[in-house]
Formats: structure tokens, sequence, C-alpha cells
RNA sequence: GGGCGUUUAGCUCAGCUGGGAGAGCGCUACCCUUACAAGGUAGAUGUCGGGGGUUCGAUCCCCUCAACGCCCACCA
């Protein structure tokens, strides 16, 4: 019978990519809609960079949120997956900065700030929504009505609200304090963005003569003596018996020859470098606490650009790599320096501009996180909201158990400008919502807003709060805030934990008292198959979209997806992604079996005594990956999840039921082939739906072939749950019987060199009643599963048959009479080899039930497996005897 | 210096509360068998980093050593 096939024999993933997108969002898939459940499912997208370009570590987040959002969609949850980009202050401006120099040669200072805001708002519409269409590409299922941005009308008023807010409170204050300089940004950082790098220097010993005693010299250890000249003071250990004479005495600094004070001070470890230090308090975040502990006075020496200012006449403009050169040469000059050694060191970088950021005191905005921090840490101890994997929640303690203040201005244009106002004329200062018309004091209409604008990471704390309309009442009644915050699960990498999950959590809970989400997935980072993070250096990056064009966007996830458990790295090798585009070739291909058979197949089950042993078996075992999915897909565990269902459709489904099925298919029982047809359309229609949260695109086009009514997405359907009716564990021991003896016999083809063509006769003994009755029901089928054209079933009472290509499993023995086609010493050597690897397992099992100790202190159960063990063994070598004794 | 983590087949990794060492890819042999060569069948491969301990029993728990990775702190 010739089977006709229109469906093309590779799957076409561009298709159905392109056709299922728009379909889903024609039907408004991605919409929250109520659920049988009565609950909601709420995640948030960590929001790209409008600067970004989609990479491994966006197509990760996309696949582990968009497979849990689709699970939970189909479980009945009412679903919301809510996108947004962020305006990513700092490289935002670079670009645009960058660009504008390449075009015009114009610095921003040359337009001026509302004309460069202009150039950047122009140049985030051209390009800004890149990465949302590359997102699409992979079949994120977000809601994009609530799209947000940072900089839109709702986040700017929350940040300006929860700013007013923590004002009032006097959590946010305006110091004088020693801060992170980025010489590149010609900003303030804060202390989370600065990044420590081992550096090589030099330790300088450097002489400081006493001006009291001039026979007396101190010698001061130093990495950077070009700070000589902000130094306002020598520090040593009170405790010190070398130097405590000194202290109340004065030190000349050598170079610019000031004057300052000897003082104690706890701070000076004793054994490190020589035991006296110079203070700089200016320009070293522990000396500016010495400075304060002992009121010296702050000497500033460096320019906005990191360049020497007139403070330090002899290095003036210098930058501090030469102006460091210099002083060694002045100090040499002067008989200063006493010794030179290399030294290395870490020294802190700006993460954003990779320049050494130098310590300065400048006027800063803080943010006071002391009780902010506490709150939060209290809600992981209590469990309101829990990380997965557990382990990161140290992470998360680190950070916020050792709350230091935080720097939240920036001295940059792209951003929010932070909402303080000044008065010229009486110097008033206040924070409003509102951009005010006059002094509140004075009512004087002369005043200005604060330049600075915040940190990034100050508006992307509260987006779980702005992205539902928080704090526009109306907005978030429009966007159901109370019904969708708190939000269900954060899924995110673990470099943001500190940057951004502990501030949400800091900001939502101060905010509403509650944390925004109860669980937070860390997922690994991506990287080379060598396990080297991926850069544009290395050269080494993986573009996602390239994949998806390679082998399509269901393999890229499929493979994210099986990657991505409690693992930190995922080392991706892009022939893996090959091996998941074969897996859903694969499907495409069973699929492509089943489908002629479909205009017989009925919807509804046949009644459970029509099913064939087969059905029972087929149908027990989806069931067990049912549940091991829905098990996986609760706690994040996508990589069980993709394996259960992997396996199954390999190493069952393809393997073994379409093959058992075809006898019945090609045969003339046409109520037999109904049942059938019936049955893998039945099975088909669930793998599909299994699938379906990992591999969208092609589930939905396959289900499209099983479901008649067209509105009847794939992805509206409910998602498949565990029926313990459908357990069924006698027969799927029968069936792992047949499979031991059906595999049996292809071994023993193969070890004669039989041709898939050669027919054979098969001769099988067993004493398994009940599983000899299931083999003799199921005889046909070894016909097709091993070409066996006759046999016997027989107990192991009866003769064996002499010099046949054999084999015993621990149930039963399999004889091929081929006496005089096959070498006999080949064969006898092939059973003894099997016979020494089973007596030493059974060596093992039998020692334990010898072993008085195991046999008192053993549970019942594992005595009663091992001694079914030592019984399958002993059975074996039983049988392993029996077919060497027929060779004799 | 403080903390976290990793070490299992050639490669990438899984192994949940201790009780037969697994998967994918790769490899070998044979096969274009009417769903699929992006395939099928069969097969080989591991002192589970080293040492010690607890236990009837350790890949799993404890101690110790080693190698590697990450985070935090620190420019004497």
């Amino acid at each position: 019978m010739e089977i006709e096939n229109n469906l093309p024999k590779t799957f076409d993933p561009k298709a159905a990519e392109d056709k299922w997108y728009a379909k889903w969002l024609e039907n408004k898939c991605f919409k929250p809609r109520p659920g049988k459940k009565k609950e909601t499912f709420t995640v948030l997208m960590p929001p790209p960079n409008v600067t970004g370009k989609l990479h491994m570590g966006h197509a990760l987040d996309a696949t582990t949120q968009d497979a849990l959002i689709r699970y939970k969609r189909m479980k009945g949850f009412e679903t919301l997956w809510i996108p947004g980009t962020d305006h990513a202050g700092i490289s935002t401006q670079a670009v645009v900065e960058k660009l504008l120099w390449k075009q015009e040669k114009k610095t921003r200072h040359d337009l001026g700030r509302e004309e460069f805001l202009k150039k950047v708002w122009e140049w985030k519409e051209q390009y800004g929504s890149e990465i949302v269409n590359q997102q699409k590409k992979m079949g994120v299922s977000c809601d994009w009505d609530y799209s947000t941005f940072t900089l839109d009308e709702i986040p700017n008023k929350a940040v300006k609200k929860f700013f007013v807010m923590l004002f009032n409170e006097g959590l946010i204050y305006q110091s004088d304090y020693i801060v992170n300089w980025d010489p590149v940004l010609q900003s303030a950082i804060s202390d989370a963005e600065v990044e420590h790098k081992d550096v090589k220097g030099n330790f300088y010993h450097v002489r400081y003569k006493v001006k009291e005693d001039p026979t007396i010299e101190l010698i001061i250890a130093t990495t950077r003596p070009e700070t000589m000249f902000a130094d306002t003071a020598v520090a040593v250990n009170p405790d010190d018996e070398r130097f405590k004479d000194l202290i109340g005495k004065t030190a000349i600094v050598p170079i610019c020859n000031r004057e300052v004070p000897i003082i104690g001070d706890e701070h000076v470890d004793i054994e490190k470098g020589t035991g006296c230090l110079k203070v700089t308090p200016g320009h070293d975040f522990n000396d500016f606490e010495i400075g304060k502990r002992n009121a010296l006075p702050i000497i500033n020496i460096l320019n906005k650009d990191g360049t020497f200012n007139t403070n330090a006449p002899e290095i003036e403009g210098m930058k501090p790599k030469d102006a460091r050169a210099e002083v060694e040469r002045i100090l040499t000059e002067l008989d200063a320096l006493i010794e030179k050694k290399d030294h290395i060191h870490p020294v802190g970088h700006g993460q954003r501009s990779d320049e050494i950021v130098e310590p300065m005191v400048s006027k800063q905005w803080f943010l006071n996180t002391t009780a902010m921090s506490e709150t939060a840490v209290k809600a992981v101890e209590s469990g309101e909201m829990t990380f997965f994997p557990k382990g990161w929640e140290n992470t998360y303690f680190s950070w916020l158990r050792n709350p230091k203040d935080w720097c939240i201005s920036r001295q940059l244009w792209w951003g929010h400008q932070i909402p303080v106002y000044y008065c010229r004329h009486c110097q008033a200062k206040w924070a409003a919502e509102e951009t005010p018309e006059h002094c509140i004091e004075c009512r004087d209409t002369d005043i200005f807003q604060d330049p600075d604008v915040l940190d990034t990471w100050f508006s992307s704390g509260l987006w779980p709060l702005s992205t539902l309309g928080w704090p526009d009442e109306k907005a978030m009644v429009e966007k159901g805030f109370d019904k969708f915050y708190p939000n269900s699960t954060l899924i995110t990498g673990f470099d943001i934990i500190f940057f951004w999950v502990a501030r949400m959590m800091m900001m939502g809970m101060k905010v509403t008292g509650k944390a925004p989400f109860k669980h937070t997935y860390i997922h690994a980072i991506v990287r080379d198959k060598q396990g080297r993070k991926m850069s544009k250096s290395l050269g080494n990056g993986i573009d996602p979209l390239d994949m998806v064009s390679q082998y399509g966007a269901d393999a890229m996830r499929f493979t994210l997806a099986a990657g991505s458990g409690y693992n930190r790295d995922l080392n991706l090798d892009p022939e893996r992604i090959e091996g998941y585009r074969n897996f859903v070739n694969k499907l495409w291909n069973a699929f492509r079996f089943i489908q002629p058979y479909l205009d017989k197949a009925h919807d509804e089950l046949p009644v459970k005594s029509e099913w064939h042993l087969h059905d029972k078996w087929i149908l027990a075992e989806l069931n067990t990956v049912s549940k091991q999915m829905n098990e996986a897909f609760d706690v994040y565990r996508f990589d069980e999840a993709s394996s259960a269902i992997y396996a199954f459709v390999y190493d069952k489904f393809c393997s073994w039921y379409i093959e058992l099925s075809k006898n019945i298919l090609y045969g003339n029982d046409e109520k037999a082939k109904m049942i059938r047809a019936t049955m893998l359309k039945y099975c088909f229609k669930k793998i599909v739906n299994l699938l379906h949260p990992i591999v969208p695109f092609i589930t939905e086009e396959i289900w499209s072939y099983l479901e008649s009514n067209e509105k009847n997405l794939l992805t509206l359907q409910d998602y498949v749950e565990f029926d313990t009716s459908l357990e069924n564990n006698d027969v799927c021991e029968m069936m792992n019987k047949f499979i031991d003896v059906t595999s049996g016999i292809r071994n023993i083809r193969s070890s004669v060199n039989l041709k898939p063509k050669d027919e054979i006769d098969v001769k099988l003994f067993t004493d398994d009643s009940k599983f000899a009755k299931f083999l003799f029901e199921s005889r046909h089928f070894l016909k097709d599963l091993a070409n066996v054209k006759s046999g016997t079933i027989r107990n192991k009472k009866n003769e064996r048959p002499k010099k046949s290509a054999s084999l015993a499993t621990t149930h039963t023995e399999i004889f091929i009479p081929l006496e005089g086609l096959i070498d006999i010493n080949e064969q006898v050597n092939r059973i003894k080899k099997d016979m020494e690897k089973t007596q030493n397992e059974y060596k093992k099992v039998e020692s334990k039930l010898n072993n008085q100790n195991f046999m008192s202190n053993a549970p019942e159960e594992v005595r009663a497996e091992v001694q079914e063990k030592a019984k399958m063994f002993s059975d074996k070598l039983i049988s392993l005897n029996q077919i060497l004794e027929s060779f004799l």
C-alpha cells in the first residue's frame, strides 16, 4: 500500500515562526485572561538596554520566562508578562555622544543640555526598539500593551514620588563625601559599579622629615606618591612602640614641604607597610574616615577629568600615570625616595568605562538604605520571597547585611533629573514632584533644578511598581496593580542580584510593605563551550538570531531550556543546537507518519476494554512524563522537563509505539486501525501540549492539523495533568521485558552479521507465564521489529536447541537455530563474557545478603530489592549455563 | 582576607532525603527497511579529583589536601 504524504520531509521553522507569532498576537493570546485557576501569575521582564542587541543572555532570559509563562497560562492562571526597556543612562549617552562627534565633530556641551537630549530621544525612537523585534523572533509571549520605557511618564512620576517621599523622610540627603569618581564619565558612580582588578604597580618608600627633630626620619610606604600633594597628616598606631612618642609632632611632606601633624589612629596596621601612613583624606576612602576622626583638612588635587589641578603645581595638567613618574623623579632628586618595589594590588575600575576610578570628595546625593535593607533581608528570611536555587540568598544577604549609603546622583544628562530645586535668592532647597514656579520659602522666581540625574538603577528598582501604573491611580486601576502586584516570579542572572533584585526588594517594600515578587529564579550565565565568557574581544559570541535562522527558534529554545537548571554556567556549543534541531525534526517526521491516518481517528478515546496492551503502555508512560514535566516546571527545572519529554518521544513513542503501530495500520482490521489512529492522534495531542512551553512554534503547527476548530489554538489549551487512572505498572513491566527480548534478538542478529532482510526462526524460553502470555499476544510484532518469521515460546523445562546463536536476559532465553552458519567459538566466547559480567554482579548482591549487618540494618524494601536482584542474576546465570551446554 | 561554587565517559553536563554509575553530542560496526540518513539497529568507553573518616553500605554525609571558577572587601 502506498501512503501519500505531501508534508515536507523536514520541518520549516521560518514559515511556522512568522505565521504563528502573528496568529497569537491577532488572537490576543498573550493578554491576561481569567483561567480555571482563579489566580494570577505575573512575570516582569528584566528590561534590556535600549542600546542593546540581543545576546545569548537575553535569549536564555526569554526562553526560561516564556516557557514558564506559557506553562502557567496553560495551567489556567491569569498570566501577565510585562516587557519594557531601560534608558541605560551611561551607555546610551555614550553612544549618542560618540555618534555626535563622528557626524558633527561636536560634544554634548556644544549643543547644550536641551538640544543634546533631543538628539538622544531621536536616536532612541529610531533604534531603541531593535531588541524588541529580536525578542519577538524568539517567540516571547508578553503582553506588549504593557510595554514600558523607564523614561515614560509613569516611571518618571514614580521616581519623583519616591524621591520626594524619602527626601522628606530625611533618607535622601546631600553631602560632601568621598565617592568613586569615573574620570571618563566625569561622574560619580556607586560602590556597586566599581570592579576591582589586579594591577601591576609599585611600592614606594618615601622619607618624611620630622620638624621638631631633624635627626628622625619617618619612612612611609605608598603606592600612590602623586597624592602627596593632598596629604594633611601622617598617622601611626597609638600603640606602636616605635612611633608613639612622635604623636603630636609635625612631619614635613616632601616636594610641597607642607607641615602636617603626626597623629595616632587605630586604623594604622602596625604590621603592614612601614607602620607609618600618609593621610590623604581627599583621595582615599580610609584616609577620609581618619580625616573625619581627627578633623583634618581636605585638599582636592584632581580635576573632573582626572588630571591634576593647581593644588599640585609640579604635576598640574598631568594624568595620574605621568604624574606618578614625575613625582618619582622629583623624589629621587630630593633624595627622598628610599626604595621602589614591584607590587601587584587591586585597583577599582569603572564598570562602564573600565578606567581607574579616583576617590574624590564631592557633593552628591545619597540614599540611606539601612532600614530598607533590613526589611529586604527579613522578607527572604521569612520566606515571603524565595530564591531558586536557594544558595543565591547568600549573595543577596551578604550585600544587604552590610548596607552602605547608595550614591544616587550622576553627573550626566540622559536620565531622571533629580527633583530638587534651589532658590538663588534665599538659598532654600527642596524636593518636589511637580516643577515649581517659585521658591517655597521666599516665593522668588529665580530658582533652578539640580543638574544631576539619578543612577539608572534608581528607576529600575521601582520597575515592579511603575510598570503596573504606580503612582498614577488611574493607570494603576487600568493596569490591574492590585491584581498583579506582587509579581509571581522574577527570572534573571546572578550578576544583578544586588544591582537590581535587592533594590527592587528594598524599594518595593518601602512603598507597599510587600515584597515585589514571591520567587526569584536565578538562571545560569551563558558561556562558550570552553566555559569562557562570551565577549567581543574574544570573538566567541554566538548571535541568537544567527542560530534562529540556521536551526529555528524552537531548536535554540530547547537547547537553552535543556541546559538550564540550577547550574550557574551554561556552556553552549552550537552543535548542541544542531542536535536539538534534529529532535524537532524527529517530532515533525513522527507527525508525518501519523498524518495520513488522521481521518480514521476519532476525537475521543475508545472504551478501556478496547485498548491494546501497547495502548495501555504508551498512555501510562505518557502519563508519567506529564507528571515529571509538571513537577519540573513548578521548581524551574527546565532541564528536567526537557529531558523527560525528549526521552519519551525518542525512546518510547518513536522507537516502540510507532513501530508497533505499523503492523496494525498496514493491516486490514479496520476497527483496530481506527483505534490505533485514535490513540496516535491522542498521544500526539498530548505530546505537543507538553512540549509547547518549550518549543511553541512546531507544536502549534502540528496542533493545527490535529484540532479541527482553528480558533482553539494550542497555546490556550489546558496543560496535561497527571491522571492516576492511567497508571499501569504491570503492563509497563511486561513491555520492558518485551523490549529486552526484542533487543536481545536484534543483538544476536547483529553479532552473527545477519542482514536486515534475512528472516529468522526464534525459540524463546521463559518461566514467567504472565510474560509468556504477553509475548504470545505480541508475537506478530516481532516480524516488524526484528524480522522474526516463526518461533516458539516455552518454559525452561523444555530442551534447548543445539548450537544456536543465543542470549539470555534475566527472564528469557533466546535461541536462533543457525547451525552451520555461525562461528561456535565466537558464540561461546560471547556467552562466557556475559557470564563473567553477570557473576560479578551476582557476587556483589550475594555478599550483601550474606552480610549479617546488612540483613539486620538495611530497611526492608532495600533487602527485598537486593534479593530480587540476586534472583534475577542467578536466573540469568542458570540460563547462560544452559546455553553453554547446548554447544557441547 | 571573607564567602560561594565546581571537579562524574573524549566533550558538555544530570544524578532529588546514602542502597544497581546516567543523558546528549562524539566514537565503532552494519543498514538508503514505505515517518525521519537532520535517520535506524547494535556496540565500546568511567580507580565519580587525591587521602582519611562515619556507615552493613558513600558519587552522595563529615574531615583534609589539590586544582579551577566566581562574588565581596582591600590602591600602606
